[in-house]
Order: C-alpha cells, then structure tokens, then sequence
DNA sequence: TTGTACGCGTTATCAC
DNA sequence: GTGATAACGCGTACAA
C-alpha cells in the first residue's frame, strides 16, 4: 500500500499538520523540522492523494480549459500549452467543450458540478460571451481570458494583431499590391475586428482607397474560405492579394485558384494569420502572420494560477507576432 | 450550500445507503424507494461529489489517454472521440502525454501517482509498447487498445488497413498504374506493416512485380514526406503513382510536385491514408482511405469501460474503412 | 430490503 | 512553532 501523510509524519517524528503545512508551502514551520519531512516524503515516495485533498480542501487542483468550436489546430495548441503550464504547477487539465447558444451556461455548470475544476482558462469567442463571464464573476470563479476583445479588467493573454495585420499588408503594398481584399473572421471573435482593423490601417497608411467590394465575410472554416474566394474571384476587377483572417480560409483560397487555373503567387498572392502547420506544408508556403498560440496557452494558464492564489493576482500579458514571409505573395502582374 | 448525500435520504425518507444503491445502481432496491429516491435527487439537484466519492471509493472516474508522439489530427480526433464516451459515462478525461523512450515509464507512472484513472486508452505506437503493457498489467490497470499491432488478447478497436490499402491500390491498377510507389510509415507502428503489406499484396494481385526502389522510409510527418517523395522522384525511373502511407506525407509529395512543376494528378498521381482534415483541403482534393477516428477513439473507452466493469468484459472491435476516390489520381499520361 | 457506523487521506480549527 | 481532533461527503462491512 503507499504511505500515506500519517507514515510520513511517524518517520519525520511530527504531526500530520506539521507535514500539511510543510506540503503546502505554510509559514511556521522551523527550517530543520521542514528538511526532516521533506526528507521523509522521498524516503518513503510519498504522493498526496488528490481525491483527499480536494474533500478535505474544497478545492480540486484542476483548471478547464472551457470552449465551444475553435479551430482544431488552435485548441490542440492551447491546450499543450496549458498541458506544459498545469503539469509544472502541479494541477490537472480539464476538457470543457461546451454546446453553442443556449447550451452553453448549462453545459458550463455542468462541468463545474462534476469536475469543480479550480478556475477556467476562455478562449474565443468564448472570452467574449457575456453571459458566460456574468456567470463566471456571480460564482466567484476564477478565469483568464485568451485575446479577449476588452483586455481591461481581465487577466489573460493576448497579441497586438492590429499591428501585426499591419505589418503584413504593409509587406503587400510594398510588392506593389493596390486591389487588396480581405476575407474577416466571425464578427464574435476579437480577431475578426482587429485583423479589419489593421487591413484599413495599412491602406490608409498607403493611401489607398478602402472598397468595400472587396470585403467578405467568413466563419474561420475552410468552406466559409471558398465561398468567399469565389466571391472575390467573380468580381470584374478582382483583387492581387487576398489577406484570408486566419490560415484556414487561405488554404480554401489556394484550392479555388487552383479550380480556377491560377498560380499562387504569379497570378495571386495570398496571405493568412495564425501559422497553423497548414502554412508550412501547403504549395507555395503560405505568408502569414505568427502567433505563439501554445505560449499564450502557457501563459493564460500561469496568470489564472496567480489569480487563483491571489484575488488580485495576475494580469493581462501581451505577446509578440511575427510577420512570416514565405513564398505565396509576390509583386502583381503587369496588366 | 449544495446537497449532500445525506439531504436527498432526509427528503426521501430513506437512509444514506439506500441513496447510495439507488445512485450506484445497486440490486436490492424496492421500484418504489428507488423512485422515491429519484425524485429527491432531482428536486434538489444533488450531484455527487467526486472527490469523496473516489476517496471512500477507491476510483477516479477518471480515464486516461496516454499518447507520445502522434500527429496532431489523429490525437484530437481520439481525443473528441473519447470525450464523447466518457460524458456519457460521467467518466473524466486524463490527458496523459508522456515522453519517449526511457522518459515514458517515469512519466506514466508519475501519471498514475497523481491522477490514478481507472484505466487508459493506449494508441500506436504506445500500442505495441512492450515496457508500457507489461508495466500495465503488472499493476494490473485495465487499458484499451487503438490498433494494436497484434490484436488477439487485447481489447480496443481496429482497423483492417491491409484491405483498405488493396482497395486503394487497385483503384491505381485500375486506372492504369503500374510503376505506383510507397512511402512507408515508422517501423514502430502496426500501420506501417499493415499500409505496406496490402501495397505488396495488390501489386502481386495485379501482376506487378515488387520493385524495392519504389518503397521509401517516412516517419508520418510532412517533413520526413518531403525527403521520401524527393528521392522518389529522383529516381531513373520515377513512379507515375505515390501512395503515402498517411495524408500529411502525401501533402509532402504536393508540395514537392509543387516545387518541381509537376501537376497533379496530371503527371503524378498521390494518395494518402487517414483522411484528416487536411486531405479535402489541399488542391487537387486527396483520394485517400478513410479511417473513422473519432469513432474509434468512442469505441475504445466504451470496450474499456465494460473491461473496468467486468475483469473479462470488453472485446476488439474492427471497425469499416472506406476508398475516398477524390481528384488527386487519374490514368498515368502515355509516354 | 434497509440502516448504522466506520474508514478513506487530507485540510483546518483551535489549543498548547 | 507544533499537535490533537474534527470536519469533508461518500462507500461499505455488518447488522437488522
């Protein structure tokens, strides 16, 4: 059988309390008594039992990470970062995949009347559904927010997409690139704004004419891309450049130029965000922009846990982009 | 405060244990208290709670994916297809990601001294871990099996790949082919025998004779695909047909072709094997074998459970595969 | 068929 | 600075 607290405290020649407050870090504990029982705990192996812990404690030692529908590539991300961040701060990684609309708050307490995990890590759009934070404050339930749409008042994580949108336009303008469309993410993601943002950004600041034809909408999804690539290749005067919100969609663009006969980057240049795999493995790469999605993953977790063992703790962390060049824009074409 | 065990055998009339059975589905119980009982858990909303449940219990109700080192699609897929399963068995999921070689077993059993599931869902190439399966029965910890290189004394699910991958190739042979290629998968995974010995046994169907210079080593990711299709190309020779024994490394010989002004499926016909997400995305669509994943992952935590149930319970299931004939192959061009 | 009493391994309250 | 002892909420011999 494995020891147990009170065979660690008979070896150490102390109290259970006295090896409780050593495990969790509690002051008034002399330096000479702690070594005794730290040297117990490794003789004997000892592993605090978690379910006792959390009986005892009303705390379980896991975090969810709630959601609803990301992208694949983006939650696997999320969640290895949160993997590495709860693996080193000793605390277990719940999944919470939550229905969408009116199931969501059902689905949400649900997890938290089973699980009860200790605080929730949000990402889009979730970060942003007000009824979900409403319930999260009312229950007094820790969490932090992944690029949140209001970064004040949270703690989380989050990347200036804005300028890195611009950045990347930029990069087209200079290759000569004037009829630049864009396909937008979901209007309840953050994203979807910021990426517009920076898009009419960066042609004001080239001084070029923002035209609306040349705005889609899209879902993030590879079909929302091909509608929305068709959509602008139909146009009379079609666009040089498509900047497609996140990489998905410019994959959907790839595969609609090629139904259509036209080369990336020589007939079309095509850029997206994210750096999903996809970016790298698709013919020619895909320009986009980086994002170190499982860091911010690591990092929304670390603010939570601070969070968790501070009301106040934690803040809004804000991490670098990189604009990544890589063989699918090119100068446009003489006409 | 929420309602204890003790509150709903107050509002029932009944003792504590008599909840108990009901909730635990325990023989013994008159229809009546048992609805009685019912009735009191639903008016008060009464959820267990876990944690003393697995402390007075002796279990987690808790299950565990154990995973090193598989691509990112079919590990999410597992994944959703067990989260599946163990919500509708009010079972929790453990992520166990552990590391390779001599790593592995320190950080399972590290696993199992914070986390203790009741049991783990292995898939390849854990699978056919030697170190990791003695380990598991030596603790005698019930685990699932996800194709598994040798099926029989296992439980879990199964593909029958060697017939898929016949079908695939003679669809080749169908249209033509002859000089078809093969790029393997790493040696540690049962699908790498499997994928190559239903390529060897249509090509000796079909009458052609197995050339050793069109059968390369991969390793399944797009890196090691980009290695493979290059020396396939390369070749005197080249092979007018690449099967890749899954779909990232087939997106590898795209990108090659790509690189090489080869159009598919025009010059080079390519088929893959899994049928992620990437397969319907890239241009021209992938024809590959379809494997229903997720499915598989539902499948194995629902035979894993019946064996946590019963000593004897659970089985090997093989689940149906299926061509998925899409644009990436057409008749080789005459010479 | 139903109920009593104890144990599971911690944390936490108080006294010392 | 340290230690008895009572929770924490549920499962389960054992008794009835």
């Amino acid at each position: 059988m494995r020891s147990r607290i009170e065979d660690v405290a008979a070896v150490a020649g102390v109290s259970i309390k006295t090896v409780s407050r050593v495990l969790n870090h509690e002051p008034n504990v002399r330096a000479e008594t702690r070594e005794r029982v730290m040297a117990a705990v490794t003789r004997l192996g000892y592993k605090p039992n978690l379910s006792a812990r959390s009986l005892a404690g009303q705390r379980s030692y896991s975090l969810a990470l709630v959601y609803n529908n990301p992208s694949r590539n983006y939650l696997m991300e999320i969640q290895n970062g949160m993997l590495e961040a709860c693996h080193a701060h000793h605390y277990n990684l719940i999944l919470g995949p939550v229905g969408i609309g009116r199931h969501t708050l059902p689905d949400l307490s649900a997890l938290f009347e089973n699980s009860r995990p200790d605080g929730v890590v949000l990402i889009p759009p979730l970060t942003d559904d007000a009824v979900v934070l409403d319930w999260l404050e009312e229950q007094e339930i820790p969490y932090s927010s992944i690029a949140p749409r209001d970064p004040d008042g949270h703690i989380g994580v989050r990347m200036d997409e804005t300028t890195a949108v611009v950045e990347l336009i930029a990069h087209l303008v200079a290759q000569g690139h004037r009829r630049i469309a864009h396909i937008k993410g979901p209007r309840a993601h953050g994203a979807c704004q910021w990426r517009h943002a920076g898009y009419r950004q960066a042609l004001r600041a080239a001084g070029i004419d923002y035209d609306p034809a040349l705005v889609v909408n899209g879902q993030f999804s590879f079909e929302s891309g091909i509608t929305a690539a068709n959509a602008l290749l139909d146009l009379p005067e079609p666009p040089t450049a498509i900047f497609a919100a996140n990489d998905d969609m410019a994959a959907a663009v790839y595969r609609v130029a090629g139904q259509r006969g036209l080369r990336i980057p020589r007939d079309l240049s095509v850029c997206g965000f994210d750096d999903t795999p996809i970016a790298g493995h698709i013919f020619p790469a895909l320009t986009t922009v980086r994002q170190p999605t499982s860091s911010m993953g690591t990092i929304a977790t670390e603010q939570l846990i601070e969070r968790i063992r501070a009301a106040k703790g934690g803040r809004m962390v804000t991490v670098d982009h990189a604009v990544l060049v890589r063989e699918s824009t090119q100068a446009p074409r003489r006409r």
